[in-house]
DNA sequence: CGGCATCCATAGCGATACTG
DNA sequence: CAGTATCGCTATGGATGCCG
């Protein structure tokens, strides 16, 4: 058995499930998005009211490749003033489950958040010092 | 009551536990260091070869954030060749939980994942073609 | 209100080469 | 083996202004 190894271990690849799932959700504002749009239909500014630091721009960005994957879907009413609406589709309903997780998980742990902010700030200060 | 209105939502600001958990694992790399590192010590070259697709470079960056968060603790060997070790600390096993739910999640539903993939490949060249 | 276009600064990240 | 150093490109992302 030449060239076998028992130290071969399986790789972790870009097909690997976790990896395709970061891929998708993986970024600042998704997961939050996502997560607002859980407890139902939203529109544009009250989204963008609801998480402060998320431009309009950041905002547009991630409700168009949440569409595209078919995640979201768009209503725009014709009225003046112009009015949209966001919902999660099936899809979208489905890949809100890890994202809910890991909302719960936080707020269950936020122990956890401090201590790590703490070891941080603690690192940055002896490093600074 | 001036001021008051039923509409006013809550917002999510940065200090909402899912926003600073997602600050600190919320990256390409970091997840998948985490769900590594979770069975048990392991050298820099191993996880290197286990993860393709993530440069050295990078992968330094991670695990050197997560030493500094408190995350992870580096033991360096000093003997020729050099070696050294990375495993999780408490700290560090607490913060993979959530990791390890999401690549459950993302194992048991590959399906979706893959309704993601075609919803978008579908988008693309709709708007291509 | 719900965007899009533009500018611009920085961070991310790979490639490559070098070191103890 | 386990990094560090440097380069350079690209993506990210805020700020601003315009538009229907």
């Amino acid at each position: 058995m030449i060239g076998m190894d028992v130290e071969d271990e399986p790789t972790i690849d870009e097909l690997y499930p976790a990896r395709r799932l970061l891929d998708q959700i993986a970024d600042k504002w998704t997961p939050i998005v996502l997560f607002c749009l859980a407890s139902g239909t939203s529109r544009f500014g009250v989204m963008h009211r609801k998480i402060p630091g998320l431009s309009k721009k950041m905002l547009t960005q991630v409700l168009r490749r949440l569409e595209r994957d078919g995640l979201v879907h768009r209503t725009v009413f014709r009225v003046v003033p112009p009015k949209t609406e966001y919902v999660l589709t099936d899809l979208g309903r489905r890949l809100h489950e890890p994202v809910a997780q890991l909302c719960r998980w936080a707020e269950d742990n936020v122990d956890v958040l401090d201590a790590i902010e703490q070891s941080r700030a603690e690192a940055e200060s002896s490093e600074a010092g």
